[in-house]
DNA sequence: AGGCCGACCGAGCGATCGCTCGGTCGCGAG
DNA sequence: CTCGCGACCGAGCGATCGCTCGGTCGGCCT
């Protein structure tokens, strides 16, 4: 068993020091056996996808394959864990830049969300949409750190309505639906769509910060 | 082929003039083997689901169930098409008892797909969660009825600003984003839940608003 | 009583599934 | 030059897949 690592000079995970840059995305470096799979995954899901899928897709044979990864799910697994390394390490490198203002916070860890929902749209899918086809002990570390990031959100939602700054009663709530723009966003976004990444940014921004201030008549 | 139909005192799909009660939601009356085929699409999905799983948990052999239905994908299909029907005739009919106010029009029939995603969770998540398994010409006629759903709440929000009412400067933008929130609730709702289902609507609408209002700054 | 038909089942088809066995090959160390 | 080892492959295992063939059975019409 060897690793099929990600290039060396990639940030590691967890490494809150990396992702300093993380308003920034570059060719994504999966192994080639991870991204054949994300590809593979993203076009008909886990169980419709075949070990001699992946292969073909990653110009190996089944053993081939067989040789970096110990089975299937364990592949699933690699693709998941790196989504959500990717993802928190982004958002607490976006937190850490943000200063001490509440809505920057809040603005800050929001558009790290967004960015790498576009940028990285099919990990940020498959992460979202095979949580069921994970095997128990890895779900439940996957969801561990998905709920993680929603604290984080939720937190700086507490610590605005606490400032002032934001009104809605419901903290929770909005962090949730946060996210579930963020996943409905990694659905439909196109690169080549009609609106620049930026400006995309912008008006999810608004509607975030709409959000954060709903509720407000008491 | 026979036809493993609802009970005939279910409204039949396109019929404007049923679901005159459209806050109400009974029992799901779907036949017994799309009933067996929604819990395992929802826990493995379609793939991870095999034709003598359906058959298993509707009691039936495996030819019994093709004897209702010519192959998997028709299961699906149907599947697909009974959540789109109840979703837009529901949607249809909230908006045919709002009168004329904008705004009530809107949160009518936010609040129709709000409720449907609530009470009918496991059909709203494998409509949204399986599009990719359909075949393409019943994913076509799927998206179709998808997008006049999201129309129907785009031109709403439009008329709204046209009366002052909204905001927005992107209503198609909201519109897809107040989708996003009603598929994501689909996702982590639970009817036994902190919350009631009729506090919840309250919530998701006031967020709905404020995203009808965002974007002001102009 | 006889015939038809809808509802269903036991057995099994060929294909494909995840995975493995027993190799080959090239490269760096000694 | 040889040896070990990481990277890979051809062939194929048993299991399961979607689906079908050829029935049985009971209720209804005549």
């Amino acid at each position: 068993m060897t690793v099929d690592a990600p290039d060396a000079d990639t940030p590691e995970a967890g490494d809150t020091a990396a992702w300093d840059d993380w308003r920034t995305y570059g060719e994504p470096d999966l192994p080639r056996i991870l991204a054949a799979a994300l590809e593979a995954f993203v076009e008909h899901g886990y169980h419709g996808t075949s070990i001699r899928d992946i292969a073909a897709a990653s110009g190996l044979s089944v053993p081939g394959v067989y040789h970096h990864y110990r089975s299937k799910q364990e592949i699933l697994a690699a693709l998941m864990s790196a989504t959500m390394d990717e993802l928190l390490g982004r958002s607490r490198a976006a937190l850490a830049s943000a200063g001490d203002d509440p809505v920057a916070r809040f603005e800050a860890v929001v558009e790290s969300m967004l960015r790498f929902h576009m940028a990285r749209r099919g990990q940020a899918f498959v992460g979202s949409s095979e949580m069921r086809s994970l095997d128990p002990d890895e779900r439940a570390a996957h969801i561990a750190l998905r709920d993680e990031q929603q604290a984080m959100l939720r937190v700086l939602l507490e610590e605005g309505v606490a400032a002032g700054v934001f009104a809605t009663p419901y903290p929770a709530d909005v962090a949730r639906a946060i996210s579930s723009l963020c996943v409905g966003m990694a659905s439909w976004y196109r690169e080549d769509g009609p609106q620049s990444a930026d400006e995309l940014v912008v008006r999810e921004l608004a509607m975030a910060r709409a959000l954060a201030d709903s509720g407000a008549t008491g």
